[in-house]
DNA sequence: GTCTATACTTCGATAGAC
DNA sequence: GTCTATCGAAGTATAGAC
């Protein structure tokens, strides 16, 4: 009898993946590790990823799936691209302050991997130019300068690399600068 | 005949792993390539360092030598707290934009092995949470509040993350703070 | 006696085969 | 799912040059 093939497999598989790739690191982490979690056969997961790059550069595109919304929720309640760059810091504040964060993804593995030039960095790269360039679109409707979006941003960088309690610094602090 | 034993063997091998180490990051290097680079035996390489972790912690240790030797002549000709601040933060912008800089190095080996608590581990956080502490009695001294110290570290982590054109930013933006 | 070079051991990784 | 081929890495041991 041909056995159905279970839906959500790739799912399953890249969750696993993910929540290993993000807590250990992408290096730290074997393709056997992934499998036990996953609980699925090597030939499964070769199947679906056929190389740990293709695994990588999934997890990194799940993560930016998950900031994206993220990022569109916070985004919903808020009037205006003052309120707008607020509840963006917000949203990164709070996240740097749940249990089990260790740091930005991308920027993780972009750190893990220097120069790399691979899908995986393509697609972190792709993240944080495109996140810069939410920052730069609402600092320009709120009709600030450059100067402003880049403040903004230095503080987002350090917000992501430095420790949780930064987090109400940081959102204080742009809550300051957006409102002047 | 007994041969001379080299002196400066043990600086030749740390200066071409340190090389090695941040460019690549620890995990992508291997033994056989700092061995290869420093261009003595394998032999040498374990005796003066019998581990990889051991190298790693040698490496962090010069990484902090030079980034306190850096700092200290930076310090030297600033008179206050004030001044220093920004002395500090300047020489920090600048070896951001210095031709292979590729972030800092204690923060980057923190990201490869996170949660790490081996030797290089306790250098890379001794070294940070020392140097936070240098930028809190340059904060108190001054007679600013816990807040401004915060601010401060806050910038100074993004201008580690960051890229180089956030170097002018960060000091333009501490100098400004701090003047205050 | 100190060094280089190299062979070797053990281990874990990716990846593919069955 | 297990089994295996292949590779590279850490670390050790040995042989030989100076």
């Amino acid at each position: 009898m041909a056995r159905t093939p279970v839906p959500g497999t790739r799912d399953t598989i890249l969750t696993a993946a993910a929540g290993l790739f993000y807590r250990y690191g992408v290096r730290a982490v074997g393709m056997a590790q992934v499998v036990e979690v996953a609980g699925c056969g090597k030939n499964l997961l070769y199947r679906h990823f056929p190389s740990k790059a293709d695994l990588a550069a999934a997890y990194l595109t799940l993560a930016r799936r998950e900031r994206e919304q993220a990022t569109a929720a916070a985004l919903r309640w808020a009037n205006g691209p003052a309120e707008q760059l607020v509840a963006l810091v917000a949203e990164i504040a709070e996240s740097t302050r749940r249990p089990g964060y260790r740091g930005c993804a991308f920027r993780n593995y972009l750190t893990e991997f220097p120069g790399a030039t691979d899908e995986p960095a393509r697609v972190a790269r792709g993240y944080l130019a495109d996140s810069r360039a939410v920052v730069d679109r609402l600092v320009a409707e709120l009709g600030g300068d450059a100067l402003l979006a880049d403040r903004i941003w230095l503080i987002v960088d350090g917000l992501h690399s430095g420790p949780p309690e930064q987090a109400r610094v940081a959102l204080d602090w742009i809550t300051e600068l957006v409102r002047r």
